[in-house]
DNA sequence: AAAAAACCATTCCGAACGGCTTGTTTTTCT
DNA sequence: AGAAAAACAAGCCGTTCGGAATGGTTTTTT
């Protein structure tokens, strides 16, 4: 008799619920802060009740580190459609991954967890590691013409650095056209010192 | 008879507590963030009763407002001491500006603006003020080789978003040192386009 | 000296928060 | 089919928030 280990009828619906909530959390979280985003107002956005998100995430910390999870999984070079020169890729790094709601909402958390100790402590150890692979990535898609290595991983987490401070100054004048201004002068700098690696096949 | 305008025992009493309360505030945005910078909390670390508070700045909003003054006061150019070369002159911007409480007492401020609608009408005015005599100091200071002073401002506008965003690394890996190395990375590359201008006397 | 204004302390309020408990419905497993 | 587990709903609890009201004290003005 079928002994299908099916996934289950429930299990698919409790990922998508979970994934509602989150989608749900991180919409709030861009377009009314961290403090703003109650779980009364996730649970009402996302269309449950209260003890529906509380069973799925039992905590506020447990929520929003699982929408951290979301959030960190977004790729930052694309992966398919590959960029054909530098300027291009880190054009790209602007407006498809740092200028977009979703980083808005990391940064969200990201500022949450500098004061929240628990916080901190629950996703310091997933930061990290996402610095680490963001690193590897570099590494793999970019090579410095010095031929260091090192060189490779600072430029691209100066121009990281860059855009998210570029993202911040939203809030106090500069346009999007003068912060698009801004991120061609950066790339106009930088470019010149890395070139994309041959990808394998 | 001494018809003395005397600046008056209460009106300097009255200037020292809300001197006293703004610090309270702005040591609270740094250490708790803005939505912990409770008026409880201020009124207590300032050591005063929520009455005082109340007296002296009616709303929170007020209180902001007060704060971000005073934060926005601090120079970003150091007016005595002149720095010898631009060398110098940025990574001092880095040190002492950028990379202290004060800066990120402003940060916390401007993100709670980003979604207090309120918040936001009462401060942009002045953000925007701000910004622009910070480009007109930028020019008094610098000069561009390329002769060209839009430069100047663009250059020094990406050098604080470089270092807003480096600031903000601290929260996922990076540490000080690192942070530095990054900092003195971008001086070398973007100094040489830039030189100090002669200051008049 | 009297009146006015500024200053400060205490207390209370309605609203919202995160978390928890209880009860009902739906799915899964035996 | 029936028991167990998962999913969900509704409500309450203790706390804290920003703000308002009230009253007393000190300084300034008349």
């Amino acid at each position: 008799m079928a002994l299908t280990v099916v996934p289950g009828k429930q299990q698919a619906k409790s990922q998508r619920a979970r994934d509602l909530i989150c989608d749900a959390t991180i919409d709030l979280l861009v377009t009314q802060g961290y403090s703003d985003t109650s779980l009364n107002r996730v649970a009402a956005m996302a269309g449950f009740s209260k003890g529906a998100l509380q069973h799925h995430y039992p905590s506020k910390e447990d929520l929003i580190a699982a929408t951290l999870n979301k959030l960190l999984a977004r790729p930052f070079f694309p992966q398919r459609g590959k960029p054909e020169c530098v300027e291009d890729a880190l054009l790209q790094a602007w407006s498809k991954y740092i200028n977009a709601p979703a980083y808005r909402a990391l940064l969200e958390i990201l500022n949450a967890a500098r004061t929240d100790a628990l916080l901190h402590a629950r996703i310091s150890a997933e930061l990290l590691e996402w610095g680490r692979a963001l690193d590897a990535q570099s590494l793999e898609q970019y090579a410095a013409l010095s031929g260091d290595d090192e060189e490779v991983v600072m430029l691209l987490n100066m121009t990281r650095s860059f855009m998210r401070g570029l993202l911040i100054q939203e809030r106090y004048g500069g346009d999007e056209i003068k912060r698009l201004k801004y991120v061609k002068k950066w790339i106009a700098l930088v470019a010149p010192m890395l070139a994309l690696r041959e990808l394998p096949e």
